[in-house]
DNA sequence: CTATATCCTACTAAACCAATCGGAATTTGT
DNA sequence: ACAAATTCCGATTGGTTTAGTAGGATATAG
């Protein structure tokens, strides 16, 4: 995601681009985006020339989104999930410890929502500088 | 731990009593509790009519030191655990996500610092009270 | 001496996850 | 019409992790 907003102005973004670019197998690649596009993240466009675009602006996409769509509901341990979350307290003080993992899911998920993509652009960018400057401290 | 803490003033607790009230099996935690042991959270007393003691009142037990005991250093991705987190910045890119599971990671340590051996038992408490109005309200 | 415990070092089985593979469908450019 | 580029889909692999089991040694109370 990270790749194809760094390149958003210059059309379709083939998986190809960003696996050679990030060191990514265009396989493995392959294996998740179609997820982010079914989410509504990305848009396709197929064919030659095809590739990926973002669906909203970077600032409008939480990697917190991002993170749930390719990795599933952020959970510490199963029974903080919502769904399948009721049949564990069985077991005696269950629940007391089960606290401390809902207070964990929901500190994470507070993490992970209060960063877009946007923010990690301006970090890519702060890379970029440091990069050079380490170049022209060696010249 | 918690049931630990609700039996320290019964002498030692065997890890068969635990596993009983706690529905788990007395091999696994022969497995874990050692590793408590070493780390100087428990006391163990062999032999006959022996058993387990907390080390330390329950108000000056991080959860996040026996979570970290027992499950090892806390870090959502590899490169975010202090050891080994150097080798995965090669890829362009990886260092500005990496700051992601930063946050994410001193954010959980933060919540499981934050939570006492001692807060849990209030919670069982008030637990019990809900079952006993649970069963009035029955009755 | 015996029953009850902790202790130690493996081993097993299931789940999970990154990554691969083969091939079908779609579009652009010539 | 054709060829190249590219997304799309389902199945499979291989490695790691993890919950749980197993066997047997060691220590202590009564």
């Amino acid at each position: 995601m990270v790749d194809l907003a760094q390149h958003l102005t210059e059309g379709p973004v083939s998986l190809k681009s960003v696996a050679d670019r990030q060191k990514l197998s265009e396989r493995y690649l392959e294996q998740l985006v179609p997820d982010l596009r079914k989410a509504g993240m990305v848009k396709s466009i197929r064919g030659s020339q095809g590739g990926y675009l973002l669906a909203k602006k970077p600032e409008d996409i939480l990697i917190g989104d991002v993170i749930r769509i390719l990795e599933g509901p952020i959970a510490p341990v199963e029974c903080t999930d919502q769904k399948s979350g009721e049949d564990c307290c069985e077991k005696t003080n269950f629940c007391v410890t089960r606290e401390v993992w809902v207070k964990v899911r929901d500190s994470i998920n507070d993490v992970v929502d209060s960063i877009t993509l946007a923010d990690l652009l301006e970090g890519v960018e702060k890379e970029e500088v440091e990069r050079l400057n380490i170049f022209d401290e060696k010249a």
